[in-house]
DNA sequence: TAGGCGTGGGG
DNA sequence: TCCCCAAGCCT
């Protein structure tokens, strides 16, 4: 294989292929020396981490609306941009979010740096989203390897290490397909790629600008790559939430411990999730059990019964109490919201 | 280094 | 219903 080829081929497809993303600069006006904002591209590549793009538009486009600069997102308010991301997931990049912007104000004059190394020391960036931030707004030459890569990588060369194991080698291997020419544009052809023809099952060889470069499209086994190591089956856990209005109206809220799950997001109080369920009330009240709720995280299943109050008393001083009209629902994570919504018709008003 | 860390959509 | 997974990072 002439490896100058691939970057050649993908290239062509992407110029008339390229998807159109509210954070993308068009290879067209790219050509035409349109150059991307950093702070647009380093916000996007953190909210892509792990997330489907589907899910991460209307969050992209709140965030620079309310935030255009980083400065601006530097000085927001902590539980505003946790609000924010309610519901995004992964609660600890809106954490790492803010720190790092606040390390461009602080200590880089509101510049985002330009190499790979600096870009890699902040927050939150890490090995794919510094090459990403380097390759996508300044053009440079870094690899990145995320989970398409990977996968359109292991096709190309037939890669039959499983995952994680391979991660060092595939990334050896497509550090050998990048060009000096179009860095930025590369990154984000093979990403494309990867959503939209070389997907993880029944990949669109048909169409792919890299059949005859494809070692296992020419093995016929494509959908075998890239292998995975199996996963542990998830545990079930169990918990009671309590989803608590005091006499005044007022819903009994509390802000969960920075680390850890949902770190730093605002809950309902209750037990502990795991395996024991003894259902206390953590505070008097006219509790009533009203069913279960059903959510899945990464590394277990939770099964909560939600307990609802109209009239509670003694709530702990470490609670937050909220009126109607500070109370929004769209600030909770999706599971606390799943309790609220299905507690809500036996306590509002 | 392996496990913790969310969510929603698709097959 | 269940499993897989989607532009990973941190400890």
């Amino acid at each position: 294989m002439k490896h100058g080829d691939v970057a050649t081929a993908l290239l062509d497809w992407y110029d008339g292929h390229a998807r159109e993303l509210p954070w993308r600069v068009s290879p067209a006006d790219r050509a035409a020396g349109i150059e991307p904002d950093p702070y647009r591209v380093w916000m996007s590549e953190i909210m892509l981490q792990q997330t489907t793009v589907a899910a991460v538009k209307a969050y992209f486009l709140r965030f620079t609306t309310l935030w255009p600069t980083v400065v601006d997102l530097a000085d927001a308010e902590d539980e505003r941009v946790m609000g924010e991301w309610a519901g995004l997931g992964y609660y600890a990049r809106a954490r790492n979010l803010l720190k790092c912007a606040r390390v461009i104000r602080d200590e880089f004059n509101g510049i985002f740096p330009r190499t790979r190394a600096q870009l890699q020391a902040l927050p939150g960036v890490g090995p794919y989203t510094s090459a990403a931030i380097a390759s996508i707004a300044f053009d440079r030459p870094e690899t990145v390897v995320d989970g398409n890569v990977e996968r359109v990588v292991s096709r190309l060369f037939r890669v039959e290490t499983p995952l994680p194991t391979a991660k060092g080698a595939l990334t050896e291997l497509a550090e050998t397909l990048t060009p000096q020419s179009r860095p930025g544009d590369y990154a984000q052809a093979m990403m494309d790629l990867g959503a939209t023809i070389c997907t993880p099952k029944s990949p669109a060889c048909g169409t792919c600008p890299l059949t005859v470069d494809c070692a296992a499209r020419r093995a016929g086994d494509q959908s075998r790559f890239p292998l995975k190591t199996p996963k542990k089956p998830k545990p079930t856990r169990h918990g009671h939430a309590y989803v608590g209005r005091t006499a005044a109206g007022e819903w009994v809220l509390e802000k969960r411990p920075e680390k850890g799950l949902l770190g730093g997001m605002m809950g309902w109080p209750g037990t502990e999730w795991q395996e024991a369920h003894p259902p206390e009330p953590p505070f008097p009240g006219n509790w009533q059990d009203l069913g279960e709720v059903r959510h899945t995280f990464t590394h277990f299943h939770l099964i909560l019964t939600v307990h609802a109050a109209s009239h509670v008393t003694n709530p702990p001083k470490t609670s937050v109490l909220k009126g109607n009209n500070a109370f929004q629902p769209s600030d909770l994570p999706t599971v606390m919201r799943k309790a609220f919504d299905l507690a809500r018709s036996s306590l509002e008003t």
